[in-house]
RNA sequence: GCGGUUGUAGUAUAGCCUGGUAGUACGCUGGCCUUCCAAGCCCGUUACCCGGGUUCAAAUCCCGGCAACCGCACCA
């Protein structure tokens, strides 16, 4: 199934739309969560926890979304973050300064230059628009944050554009506090925002946008000595280096150099044991090594867990080694100490981030996990049992003789434990393939012999299977069916 | 941000060229029927992206805005 089929279900089954809809101002690149979309996102992100936070026993924080200035000095978002563009006074044509001179002059100039040094540059060199030959306007910083005014004054502070910065500016506190010992991963998962030129897409290109990261402190001395390496050095991931993409064992990837470390390979390993158990397809999955011109600009090393979709590949996670960038600039700035001790020694840490894209991921879920029924004539969205929005429906065959009563005494029962979902009105089958869409991978229905017997049916959402079960063992069936792995 | 295409119910669309009662399908609400997979019948429901202009009259023509799609550029 593809984007479109996806984005119409979308609608008509309350996973996401675009936001502030009724309004004509309404800017692209905001989206909501409806129902459906919000069970998914809360029960993805549960998973995320036990599979990463749990199991790697990390600290998970939640921080604002505003931030003052000093933070992204030290982070170098307020200079590095922003592209320096010039506009056409003829044709309103906008491109790159640095991009542009580079082609026309052969001169290299530094993004990160003044704005002077464009201008000048661009009149010595009698640059025009290559569009209409036109003049320029003064060459000017398009900073991709948003600037928000604090209080009566105004005072300048930022929307994060990425979560983790919290996360740093937070490590001195949270390492005496919660007795840190490296590695120490520190988790968050919160909203971001960047002010995005074209956002496209729906809920792949965002300006507003939820991401779940993960900043593993370590002793860069460290990074081949890490005990619970064996737990994932037999698990198999897709590297590709160059052009190639090879599935390899993670102690392979380490042995030949495909991945520089242990220590960034248990995280490679336990972030696609993680997505194993999303359901997306890992077949179409691979970490693609960055090259120097792709990284931000604090990674050392990068690897992008990359998802093939109908759309072609996209970026779910973005893992970067940051060396000591952060805490060096945020230490150097706020004159905390960052050093900590590893056992008798006195280090810097340095930081390996994992940092995910919640509503990418979210689409690849629902894209891989959508499929057309052709022999039942239906739309199936085969959900792992633990993420559907919906756990069960609880049908009435009928609504009379007394089953619609019977049906909403078991809904009853089990409502607050699970999410189950109640109906009683139209055709069965209807009933059936509308919870199909939403990925209910359980229905149970009450008919006749229920009054009988205290027995429902209970249908499988893929195979469309039915059994009869006992009411007494209703519980123990759903917990069983629906639990986290 | 540029260029092209487009914008009609919950969804998908017809109507637009040639101005005059906005139609269809699926869905949805309620009812009848029905003992398990989108059945049938009846009743009902919901829309012309926003603003301005032309006109006796605008979904339709014109201008502006916004959005979506495709391409270019961008993507820490």
């Amino acid at each position: 199934m593809n984007y479109d089929n996806l984005m119409q279900l979308a609608l008509e089954r309350g996973f996401y739309f675009p936001s502030c809809e009724i309004y004509s101002d309404a800017q692209a690149g905001f989206w909501e969560y409806g129902p459906a979309g919000v069970s998914l996102k809360n029960k993805f992100l549960e998973l995320w926890r036990r599979q990463l936070v749990r199991r790697d026993q990390m600290l998970e924080i939640d921080g604002s979304q505003i931030m003052s200035k000093s933070v992204f000095e030290a982070s170098g978002h307020l200079t590095s973050f922003a592209d320096p563009i010039i506009k056409c006074k003829n044709c309103k044509s906008t491109f790159r300064a640095d991009k542009l001179i580079a082609e026309t002059t052969q001169d290299e100039i530094l993004e990160s230059a003044d704005l002077a040094d464009f201008d000048k540059i661009i009149t010595e060199k009698n640059v025009k628009c290559p569009r209409c030959k036109g003049d320029f306007d003064n060459c000017r910083k398009f900073n991709l944050m948003f600037k928000v005014g604090i209080g009566p004054e105004g005072e300048e502070a930022y929307l994060r554009p990425e979560t983790c910065q919290s996360i740093f500016v937070d490590f001195p506190r949270l390492f005496k506090t919660m007795r840190g010992k490296l590695p120490l991963g520190i988790a968050q998962i919160g909203k971001s925002f960047r002010n995005e030129i074209a956002p496209r897409q729906s809920l792949l290109r965002l300006r507003e946008f939820y991401q779940a990261e993960i900043e593993v402190f370590c002793n860069p001395n460290k990074l081949n000595d890490l005990e619970k390496f064996s737990e994932i050095e037999d698990t198999k991931i897709t590297v590709q280096v160059g052009q190639e993409p090879k599935l390899m064992t993670c102690k392979e990837a380490v042995d030949s150099g495909s991945i520089p470390n242990k220590f960034v390979a248990y995280y490679l390993g336990i972030l696609i044991e993680f997505y194993e158990k999303t359901g997306i397809d890992l077949t179409k999955s691979r970490f693609r090594k960055l090259d120097e011109k792709e990284k931000a600009f604090y990674a050392e090393v990068a690897f992008d867990f990359e998802v093939e979709t109908s759309i072609g590949w996209l970026e779910l996670v973005a893992c970067n080694y940051r060396s000591d960038y952060d805490l060096k600039s945020h230490s150097k700035k706020s004159k905390e100490k960052f050093e900590v001790m590893d056992n008798d020694e006195k280090i810097l840490p340095h930081v390996f981030e994992i940092s995910m894209g919640i509503d990418r991921s979210l689409y690849s879920i629902l894209e891989h996990s959508l499929r057309e029924d052709k022999k039942n004539e239906r739309i199936v969205l085969s959900l792992k049992p633990y993420l559907a929005p919906i756990h069960v429906g609880v049908l009435s065959l009928v609504k009379k003789d007394g089953l619609k009563e019977k049906t909403d005494e078991i809904f009853n029962e089990i409502k607050t434990k699970y999410d189950a979902f109640l109906d009683h009105s139209g055709a069965i089958g209807r009933r059936y393939r509308r919870l199909d869409e939403v990925g209910a991978p359980l229905a149970i229905t009450v008919d006749h012999q229920t009054l009988e017997d205290n027995t429902v049916t209970m249908r499988d959402r893929d195979s469309m299977d039915q059994e009869r079960i006992k009411l007494t063992e209703l519980d123990s069936i759903l917990l069983n069916k629906t639990a986290f792995p």
